[in-house]
DNA sequence: TATGAATGAGTATTCATTCAT
DNA sequence: TATGAATGAATACTCATTCAT
């Protein structure tokens, strides 16, 4: 029992620092599938068993750490703090996983961003949607406060705050910007207005 | 002199239009530049004297529409109507333009987004660079009017705005939102949010 | 004791069944032997302890159906009637089971008379070899009524018919004739021609 | 002109040299067509241009030497002798095409047996046809002389000798026999038989 | 008998692009 | 300008078969 399953994971494990070591080494493009399965110590096949395509090697890769840091970002949420301090810790934590790996981040995102059906679209779909629910009650509480409009569903502004996250993350990706200011000035500034843009409507408001 | 412009002229028609017909009729991909050459009656080489490489064919389909598409939308802006419905109108003008071919779109958007340097990457940064310049002044004169706040100059302004509206499109693009929601409720309400959220500041609020 | 049998018996029932019907869905080459295994409801390792190889689920799903024919033609053999028929009757019993699997057909002939060595070059054989032996008695009442010379030996006759039919059949898989025309008029021409040159040379035959 | 046409055929011969020798060398899977470009001195890309694929290797090999030894075998025709030694004398040719290279020939038939569609598969049936073309005029006169009955039209004598001479070489190929016994009296057998079968009617024969 | 995870061989072919003419 | 023959890089992935359990 425990032991196929070991044996499983233990392999899996193997094929996922194959990779990472060689797409770090070598990029993502200059490395064969061949070469991840021999330094992983398994045969060309046996990798696709654990993965379906070579994308799917990124996905292994990026994965885990986002769902690691996702966990961990929302475990230590400033809730005392200002909601746009705590979607900038959130989103920051995302920034946090691919800054170390600019190159891959971009073949990574690229692929979730393009590739049309499919495990992985799915699996991308899968984690916006999941990443977006669990902002939901953010939103929703920042409402109730009072703090936040409800003319706009709260799942709505979790999407255009994740919207607004990816741009700013595009905008490092692509050189438009460095990292440190996509992550800290530009995502601030787009969620700032959003927010404001959010905002109630105070009654009794002089027109 | 008019001869041998007008010759050069007319191949470069002929190129453009046995792409645009063999790409919408096999796919981008599963056309060959070969192909695209015979159709359009030209040696395989002299393909290459009017294009750098494919993907410069997608340009060469797309630019020419996006140009005459935000010409013609500037020209007639609605200027006596709200900032927002203008922006509707010329950023709608841009969706017109893909919602015949979404498959090409997703090709040309891809190669835009996704390859780092090259003409092409120049050419669509130019374009980026020149419609947000030609958004810059809507925005300078909304300010001026005291309609929208000068806490952000008006370039970031504008190209908040682009980003609001290349994420509405890849919406529509991916498969997330169909064309006229996408096109219609998603593009505006993201505008409403941004627009709202960068009113001015009014004095002698009560705080 | 028939349990056990009978469990194997039926497994290999379920596999032949399983390969027959993808073969006719996707072709041989487009189905997987693990499909097949997946489809017999047994695991892929257990496909292989009841056939060598794949092209051997070929054999098995014809070499049943062969030999059931093959006896059955044989049994109800017209033998009052002149041999070009009953060699019509029994060649046509084969013709008839390919019939409806002419794709498929072409495989396995493909399979058996082009693969070297193995054990279905074996089977091939020794299925050509003793129906050719069966036949051979025809021809030897043939030649002791006197209607067939001696000139040539009874089995070489016989492997010159299986040559013809060969022939015939070969004709009908590759698309020169259509089946009703390979099976009837261009293999009863073919045997009536061997049958007239086998003819015994007539005493007194005015020269 | 010339110079054109010149290289173009020179590359066709150092391809057609290099395919033979590394064939003959290790065998027809065993080659890889890259090996075959670098031995010819062309690019990898370059030897499709001058073939559509692998097995049309084959086909530049033995098309060559098989026209050859048809137009010759026709050539030096003993039109005095019988028809029978004037076919083996044909026959004959062919067979000696593939005497020196078994290996090489079977590959060969099965490619041109075995493959439909393609311009191999018409090439084939090219060559069957315009063979069999050129051997109706030998029934033909020999039915004008009275020495072949007029029952069966002379094509498809034809063809059933073609047949015969296919059973012949087949048996060769897959070891049945050896090549003398199958070059010599295996298929004259066959094609006596066939003769005597065609034999005309002989009038005022005492039934 | 049965399982099913693991193996690993194995290369023809395309096609964007160039460059000698 | 135009031609079109020539270039050559470049690898992910399948799947029949095996074998440790």
């Amino acid at each position: 029992m425990g032991r196929r399953e070991q044996a499983r994971q233990d392999k899996e494990r193997r094929i996922r620092e194959a990779a990472l070591t060689l797409f770090l080494e070598k990029g993502y493009e200059q490395t064969t599938t061949k070469e991840i399965a021999e330094a992983a110590d398994v045969a060309t096949g046996t990798l696709f068993l654990y993965v379906q395509d070579k994308p799917e090697l990124l996905a292994l890769i990026f994965q885990e750490r986002i769902s690691a840091a996702v966990d961990k970002a929302f475990a230590r949420l400033p809730g005392h703090r200002p909601l746009i301090d705590q979607l900038l810790h959130v989103f920051g934590a995302l920034f946090d996983v691919y800054r170390p790996m600019p190159d891959l981040a971009r073949e990574f995102v690229k692929a979730q961003f393009f590739v049309r059906g499919g495990k992985m679209f799915d699996e991308s779909t899968r984690f916006r949607d999941s990443f977006q629910a669990r902002m939901i009650p953010l939103f929703e509480a920042e409402q109730a406060a009072g703090r936040l409009g409800t003319d706009y569903p709260a799942p709505f502004v979790a999407r255009m705050a994740f919207s607004l996250y990816f741009n700013a993350l595009s905008a490092w990706l692509h050189g438009a910007a460095d990292f440190k200011t996509a992550r800290t000035s530009l995502l601030r500034s787009f969620l700032e207005i959003q927010m404001r843009g959010l905002a109630p409507v105070r009654k009794g408001n002089p027109s």
